[in-house]
DNA sequence: GATCAAAGCTTGAGTTACTGAAGCACTCGG
DNA sequence: CCGAGTGCTTCAGTAACTCAAGCTTTGATC
Protein backbone atom coordinates (compact mmCIF):
# COMPACT_ATOMS: atom_id res chain seq x y z
CA UNK A 1 0.00 0.00 0.00
CA UNK A 2 2.46 2.50 1.16
CA UNK A 3 3.28 4.57 -2.00
CA UNK A 4 6.37 5.46 -2.59
CA UNK A 5 8.53 4.96 0.91
CA UNK A 6 8.13 3.09 3.89
CA UNK A 7 6.98 5.99 5.87
CA UNK A 8 3.70 6.84 7.05
CA UNK A 9 2.21 10.09 7.95
CA UNK A 10 2.67 11.07 11.60
CA UNK A 11 -0.04 12.41 13.62
CA UNK A 12 0.74 15.93 14.99
CA UNK A 13 0.86 14.22 18.55
CA UNK A 14 3.94 11.76 17.46
CA UNK A 15 5.12 14.90 15.40
CA UNK A 16 4.81 17.34 18.86
CA UNK A 17 6.12 14.48 20.99
CA UNK A 18 9.34 14.12 18.64
CA UNK A 19 10.19 17.92 18.21
CA UNK A 20 9.75 18.22 22.43
CA UNK A 21 12.40 15.50 22.61
CA UNK A 22 14.96 16.90 20.14
CA UNK A 23 13.87 20.67 21.17
CA UNK A 24 14.84 19.61 24.90
CA UNK A 25 17.85 17.37 23.67
CA UNK A 26 19.48 20.72 21.88
CA UNK A 27 18.68 22.36 24.53
CA UNK A 28 20.62 20.58 27.09
CA UNK A 29 23.56 20.51 24.54
CA UNK A 30 22.90 24.98 24.29
CA UNK A 31 22.98 24.94 27.82
CA UNK A 32 25.99 22.77 28.38
CA UNK A 33 28.40 24.22 26.14
CA UNK A 34 27.04 27.35 27.71
CA UNK A 35 27.78 26.44 31.14
CA UNK A 36 31.31 25.58 29.95
CA UNK A 37 32.18 29.25 29.41
CA UNK A 38 30.55 30.49 32.69
CA UNK A 39 27.47 31.44 31.31
CA UNK A 40 23.60 30.34 32.20
CA UNK A 41 21.29 29.18 29.43
CA UNK A 42 19.59 32.58 29.95
CA UNK A 43 22.69 34.74 29.24
CA UNK A 44 23.66 32.64 26.57
CA UNK A 45 20.09 33.06 25.19
CA UNK A 46 19.96 36.39 25.35
CA UNK A 47 23.42 36.78 23.76
CA UNK A 48 22.45 34.75 20.82
CA UNK A 49 19.31 37.52 20.52
CA UNK A 50 21.15 40.38 20.39
CA UNK A 51 23.90 39.52 17.72
CA UNK A 52 22.52 43.25 16.19
CA UNK A 53 21.65 45.67 18.57
CA UNK A 54 18.14 45.49 20.41
CA UNK A 55 16.42 47.73 22.64
CA UNK A 56 15.35 46.38 25.91
CA UNK A 57 11.68 45.85 25.16
CA UNK A 58 12.56 44.34 22.24
CA UNK A 59 14.67 41.83 23.97
CA UNK A 60 12.12 40.75 26.48
CA UNK A 61 9.70 39.97 23.67
CA UNK A 62 12.32 37.81 22.06
CA UNK A 63 13.43 36.16 24.82
CA UNK A 64 9.26 36.19 25.56
CA UNK A 65 9.74 37.08 29.20
CA UNK A 66 8.90 40.33 31.40
CA UNK A 67 11.14 43.44 30.99
CA UNK A 68 11.91 43.68 34.49
CA UNK A 69 13.73 40.39 33.49
CA UNK A 70 15.97 41.85 31.04
CA UNK A 71 17.14 44.03 33.02
CA UNK A 72 19.04 41.73 35.48
CA UNK A 73 20.18 39.82 32.62
CA UNK A 74 21.44 42.34 30.85
CA UNK A 75 23.34 43.24 34.12
CA UNK A 76 25.05 40.69 34.44
CA UNK A 77 25.57 40.24 30.63
CA UNK A 78 27.82 43.98 30.93
CA UNK A 79 29.52 43.00 34.29
CA UNK A 80 30.91 40.21 32.50
CA UNK A 81 31.78 42.47 29.27
CA UNK A 82 29.79 40.75 26.69
CA UNK A 83 27.23 43.34 26.15
CA UNK A 84 26.99 46.81 26.87
CA UNK A 85 23.64 49.15 27.10
CA UNK A 86 23.88 52.32 24.37
CA UNK A 87 21.68 55.31 24.58
CA UNK A 88 18.90 55.78 21.47
CA UNK A 89 19.59 57.89 19.37
CA UNK A 90 15.63 58.84 18.91
CA UNK A 91 14.16 58.40 22.36
CA UNK A 92 15.77 59.03 25.47
CA UNK A 93 13.75 56.45 27.01
CA UNK A 94 15.08 53.45 25.31
CA UNK A 95 17.92 51.46 26.11
CA UNK A 96 19.73 49.57 23.10
CA UNK A 97 21.57 46.06 23.90
CA UNK A 98 24.56 45.94 21.81
CA UNK A 99 26.95 42.71 22.23
CA UNK A 100 30.50 43.28 22.28
CA UNK A 101 33.85 41.98 20.77
CA UNK A 102 34.19 39.56 23.56
CA UNK A 103 30.65 38.45 23.47
CA UNK A 104 30.65 37.96 19.86
CA UNK A 105 33.71 35.64 20.22
CA UNK A 106 31.79 33.40 22.92
CA UNK A 107 28.91 32.71 21.21
CA UNK A 108 30.76 31.41 18.51
CA UNK A 109 32.75 29.09 20.45
CA UNK A 110 29.66 28.53 22.63
CA UNK A 111 28.05 27.16 19.20
CA UNK A 112 30.71 25.92 17.66
CA UNK A 113 31.08 23.56 20.70
CA UNK A 114 27.49 21.96 20.85
CA UNK A 115 29.47 18.68 20.03
CA UNK A 116 26.26 16.38 19.87
CA UNK A 117 24.34 19.05 17.64
CA UNK A 118 27.30 18.68 15.31
CA UNK A 119 27.43 15.02 15.39
CA UNK A 120 23.86 14.67 14.67
CA UNK A 121 23.96 17.06 11.81
CA UNK A 122 26.42 14.63 10.28
CA UNK A 123 23.74 11.99 10.48
CA UNK A 124 22.31 13.97 8.12
CA UNK A 125 22.40 13.60 3.79
CA UNK A 126 22.42 16.77 1.86
CA UNK A 127 18.32 16.00 1.26
CA UNK A 128 17.77 15.47 4.36
CA UNK A 129 20.10 19.11 5.53
CA UNK A 130 17.79 20.93 2.59
CA UNK A 131 14.41 19.67 3.88
CA UNK A 132 14.93 20.17 7.56
CA UNK A 133 16.15 23.93 7.13
CA UNK A 134 13.22 24.93 4.21
CA UNK A 135 10.92 23.28 6.77
CA UNK A 136 12.15 25.32 10.05
CA UNK A 137 12.04 28.48 7.59
CA UNK A 138 8.55 27.50 6.35
CA UNK A 139 7.47 27.02 10.35
CA UNK A 140 8.76 30.34 11.65
CA UNK A 141 6.94 32.75 10.95
CA UNK A 142 3.48 31.01 11.91
CA UNK A 143 5.41 29.11 14.80
CA UNK A 144 6.58 32.59 16.44
CA UNK A 145 3.64 34.41 15.78
CA UNK A 146 5.16 36.76 12.94
CA UNK A 147 2.98 36.02 10.30
CA UNK B 1 23.42 24.17 -11.98
CA UNK B 2 21.16 23.51 -9.07
CA UNK B 3 20.36 20.06 -10.24
CA UNK B 4 16.00 19.40 -8.38
CA UNK B 5 14.78 21.79 -7.02
CA UNK B 6 16.09 25.32 -6.13
CA UNK B 7 18.17 24.90 -2.54
CA UNK B 8 21.37 25.11 -1.88
CA UNK B 9 22.17 22.66 1.07
CA UNK B 10 22.47 24.70 4.08
CA UNK B 11 26.08 24.83 6.58
CA UNK B 12 26.02 23.57 10.00
CA UNK B 13 25.48 27.24 11.06
CA UNK B 14 22.89 27.84 9.08
CA UNK B 15 20.93 24.49 10.19
CA UNK B 16 21.91 25.55 14.03
CA UNK B 17 20.39 29.15 13.68
CA UNK B 18 17.14 27.92 12.01
CA UNK B 19 17.09 24.98 14.90
CA UNK B 20 17.85 27.38 17.47
CA UNK B 21 14.93 29.86 16.38
CA UNK B 22 12.06 26.99 15.95
CA UNK B 23 13.11 25.48 19.18
CA UNK B 24 13.12 29.01 21.09
CA UNK B 25 9.49 29.87 19.55
CA UNK B 26 8.22 25.75 20.42
CA UNK B 27 9.79 26.50 23.54
CA UNK B 28 7.34 29.76 24.39
CA UNK B 29 4.17 28.38 22.85
CA UNK B 30 4.63 25.53 25.29
CA UNK B 31 5.37 27.45 28.28
CA UNK B 32 2.21 30.22 27.20
CA UNK B 33 0.31 27.19 27.68
CA UNK B 34 1.35 25.83 30.80
CA UNK B 35 1.20 29.02 32.41
CA UNK B 36 -2.66 29.25 31.42
CA UNK B 37 -3.33 25.93 33.67
CA UNK B 38 -0.39 27.20 36.53
CA UNK B 39 2.08 25.21 35.52
CA UNK B 40 5.84 27.14 35.10
CA UNK B 41 7.65 25.90 32.39
CA UNK B 42 10.02 23.42 34.43
CA UNK B 43 6.87 21.86 36.26
CA UNK B 44 5.26 21.19 32.67
CA UNK B 45 8.71 19.36 31.50
CA UNK B 46 8.76 17.21 34.37
CA UNK B 47 5.09 16.42 33.68
CA UNK B 48 5.71 15.89 30.06
CA UNK B 49 8.71 13.35 31.55
CA UNK B 50 6.94 11.16 34.16
CA UNK B 51 4.22 10.46 31.78
CA UNK B 52 5.49 6.89 32.97
CA UNK B 53 6.63 5.98 36.27
CA UNK B 54 10.49 7.31 36.56
CA UNK B 55 12.34 7.46 39.87
CA UNK B 56 13.66 10.90 40.83
CA UNK B 57 17.27 10.33 40.03
CA UNK B 58 16.63 9.59 36.28
CA UNK B 59 14.18 12.03 36.18
CA UNK B 60 17.04 14.50 36.95
CA UNK B 61 19.06 12.98 33.71
CA UNK B 62 15.57 13.54 31.85
CA UNK B 63 15.50 16.91 32.91
CA UNK B 64 19.20 17.49 32.82
CA UNK B 65 19.63 19.20 36.17
CA UNK B 66 20.67 17.99 39.47
CA UNK B 67 18.68 15.93 41.33
CA UNK B 68 18.04 18.29 44.66
CA UNK B 69 16.47 20.74 42.10
CA UNK B 70 14.49 17.61 41.27
CA UNK B 71 12.72 17.68 44.55
CA UNK B 72 11.48 20.75 44.42
CA UNK B 73 10.08 20.26 41.31
CA UNK B 74 8.31 17.42 42.46
CA UNK B 75 6.96 18.63 45.51
CA UNK B 76 5.25 21.46 43.88
CA UNK B 77 3.57 18.91 41.48
CA UNK B 78 2.40 16.51 44.34
CA UNK B 79 0.94 19.50 46.30
CA UNK B 80 -0.41 20.18 43.14
CA UNK B 81 -1.60 17.23 42.93
CA UNK B 82 -0.42 16.07 39.37
CA UNK B 83 2.18 13.55 40.40
CA UNK B 84 2.79 11.77 43.42
CA UNK B 85 5.82 9.71 45.31
CA UNK B 86 5.73 6.07 45.37
CA UNK B 87 8.20 3.56 47.11
CA UNK B 88 10.08 1.20 44.83
CA UNK B 89 9.52 -2.26 45.33
CA UNK B 90 12.78 -3.60 45.03
CA UNK B 91 15.44 -0.53 46.62
CA UNK B 92 13.99 1.27 50.01
CA UNK B 93 16.30 4.19 48.68
CA UNK B 94 14.64 4.94 45.30
CA UNK B 95 11.20 7.07 44.98
CA UNK B 96 9.28 6.60 42.22
CA UNK B 97 7.83 9.74 40.51
CA UNK B 98 3.89 8.74 38.80
CA UNK B 99 1.56 11.19 37.24
CA UNK B 100 -1.66 11.52 38.97
CA UNK B 101 -4.95 11.27 36.36
CA UNK B 102 -5.40 15.10 36.92
CA UNK B 103 -2.12 15.28 35.66
CA UNK B 104 -2.14 13.22 32.80
CA UNK B 105 -5.36 15.49 31.61
CA UNK B 106 -3.61 18.66 32.51
CA UNK B 107 -0.59 17.80 29.91
CA UNK B 108 -3.25 16.78 27.28
CA UNK B 109 -4.83 20.14 27.82
CA UNK B 110 -1.50 21.99 27.26
CA UNK B 111 -0.25 20.22 24.00
CA UNK B 112 -4.00 20.68 22.72
CA UNK B 113 -3.71 24.29 23.48
CA UNK B 114 -0.40 24.78 21.70
CA UNK B 115 -2.23 26.98 19.01
CA UNK B 116 0.97 28.13 17.13
CA UNK B 117 2.59 24.81 16.88
CA UNK B 118 -0.49 22.91 15.73
CA UNK B 119 -0.74 26.37 13.15
CA UNK B 120 2.72 25.71 12.05
CA UNK B 121 2.41 21.74 11.63
CA UNK B 122 -1.12 22.89 9.14
CA UNK B 123 1.56 24.37 6.72
CA UNK B 124 3.50 21.35 6.42
CA UNK B 125 2.25 18.72 3.52
CA UNK B 126 2.31 15.41 4.02
CA UNK B 127 5.74 14.57 2.92
CA UNK B 128 7.38 17.23 4.50
CA UNK B 129 5.59 15.76 7.69
CA UNK B 130 7.10 12.52 7.37
CA UNK B 131 10.34 14.07 6.68
CA UNK B 132 10.25 16.07 9.83
CA UNK B 133 9.56 13.15 11.82
CA UNK B 134 11.86 10.44 10.44
CA UNK B 135 14.80 13.03 10.72
CA UNK B 136 14.17 13.70 14.19
CA UNK B 137 13.74 10.12 15.32
CA UNK B 138 17.17 9.63 13.18
CA UNK B 139 18.75 12.60 15.32
CA UNK B 140 17.55 12.26 18.33
CA UNK B 141 19.94 8.77 19.90
CA UNK B 142 22.68 11.27 18.65
CA UNK B 143 21.69 14.37 20.17
CA UNK B 144 20.60 13.12 23.39
CA UNK B 145 23.69 11.29 24.18
CA UNK B 146 22.53 7.61 24.06
CA UNK B 147 23.57 6.45 20.77
C1' DG C 1 2.81 75.16 24.92
C1' DA C 2 0.84 73.03 29.30
C1' DT C 3 -1.35 68.61 30.41
C1' DC C 4 -1.88 63.90 30.73
C1' DA C 5 -2.06 59.21 29.15
C1' DA C 6 1.09 55.98 27.69
C1' DA C 7 5.68 53.85 26.70
C1' DG C 8 10.46 52.32 28.24
C1' DC C 9 13.38 51.09 31.84
C1' DT C 10 14.47 50.13 36.68
C1' DT C 11 13.55 48.82 41.55
C1' DG C 12 11.55 46.03 45.14
C1' DA C 13 9.16 42.09 47.03
C1' DG C 14 8.24 37.45 46.57
C1' DT C 15 8.35 32.74 44.29
C1' DT C 16 10.62 29.30 41.63
C1' DA C 17 14.76 27.17 39.48
C1' DC C 18 19.04 25.73 39.99
C1' DT C 19 23.80 24.31 42.02
C1' DG C 20 27.07 22.45 45.38
C1' DA C 21 27.99 20.60 49.79
C1' DA C 22 26.41 18.11 53.50
C1' DG C 23 23.43 14.81 55.65
C1' DC C 24 20.57 10.52 56.34
C1' DA C 25 18.85 5.96 54.81
C1' DC C 26 19.66 2.16 52.43
C1' DT C 27 22.29 -1.43 49.48
C1' DC C 28 25.83 -4.55 48.49
C1' DG C 29 30.44 -6.50 48.28
C1' DG C 30 33.73 -8.05 51.10
C1' DC D 1 29.22 -6.87 60.30
C1' DC D 2 31.50 -2.83 57.99
C1' DG D 3 32.55 0.35 54.76
C1' DA D 4 32.16 2.29 50.08
C1' DG D 5 28.79 3.75 47.21
C1' DT D 6 23.85 5.14 45.76
C1' DG D 7 19.38 7.74 46.19
C1' DC D 8 16.99 11.35 48.14
C1' DT D 9 16.57 15.49 50.93
C1' DT D 10 18.08 19.74 53.27
C1' DC D 11 20.54 23.88 53.45
C1' DA D 12 22.85 27.88 51.81
C1' DG D 13 23.33 31.00 47.99
C1' DT D 14 22.59 32.78 43.24
C1' DA D 15 19.96 33.50 39.09
C1' DA D 16 15.52 33.67 36.73
C1' DC D 17 11.19 35.18 36.70
C1' DT D 18 6.67 37.93 37.70
C1' DC D 19 3.89 41.67 39.31
C1' DA D 20 3.30 46.18 41.11
C1' DA D 21 5.10 50.63 41.61
C1' DG D 22 8.22 54.24 40.44
C1' DC D 23 10.77 57.51 37.25
C1' DT D 24 11.77 59.74 32.80
C1' DT D 25 10.47 60.79 28.38
C1' DT D 26 7.29 61.07 24.55
C1' DG D 27 3.34 62.45 21.92
C1' DA D 28 -1.20 63.72 21.26
C1' DT D 29 -4.91 66.79 22.66
C1' DC D 30 -6.89 70.80 24.17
Amino acid sequence: MGSTVTTTVPTNAELMEALAAVGAAYFQDFAAAAARHGLSSSQAKALGAVQEPVPMRALAGRLGCDASNVTGIVDRLEALGLARREASAGDRRVKIVVISEQGREILALVRGEMSRTHQSFETLDDEQRSALHSICLQVLPVLSGRQ
